[in-house]
DNA sequence: TTGACATATAGATATATATCTATACATTGA
DNA sequence: TCAATGTATAGATATATATCTATATGTCAA
């Protein structure tokens, strides 16, 4: 879990996911200006570790965080570790 | 910062020294069971990277945590992350 | 100043992880 | 059924990270 934050990419997806709630794949990497493939990578990595949960509606696939540890750990860091 | 703590040796060095406090490198590799050499050098990865300090005390070197947000991660996940 | 002990580092290698490009798959609407 | 759109994956390559072995460095006491 902590490994999966430790990657700035992943970070940003969890950041973005914990404020805006969930979102598509589209979303996401037009968002955080990466490629297709890269977000697709690792939403699938974080997804198959437990991290994430996705949703099929049509043709859109929505992520969103399913592991609270991840939501507390990240509340955590927002509330005690702004530098 | 977490990307150090993502590290599983990292992190049972960081734990270790947040329950125990203080700590020279022979203490760390044989609590841990690893090489000297291993721990010598994530010790001084996570120096410079500003998450311990060291003090030296004649032929030892006693590290510490020196980043608060690191402790704060840690009891963080102490309190609430527990499977 | 030499030997014993503690720690650090160099250099080689191994392993893991990330990224890229291309393409495949899935879903929907025309 | 086909084209358009969104998403996933394969395979190759690049990059980063970890580990190992050996050796260097630092400190102290005899």
């Amino acid at each position: 879990m902590l490994k999966c934050i430790g990657h700035p990419i992943r970070l940003q997806i969890i950041e973005l996911l914990d404020r805006d709630g969930e979102q598509n794949v589209t979303a996401i990497y037009e968002t955080l200006a990466i490629e297709q493939a890269v977000a697709s990578q690792h939403l699938s990595l974080m997804r198959d570790k437990g991290i994430l949960t996705s949703r099929r509606e049509g043709v859109n696939v929505y992520y969103s965080i399913s592991d609270v540890r991840v939501t507390r750990v990240i509340e955590c860091i927002h509330d005690h570790c702004q530098t």
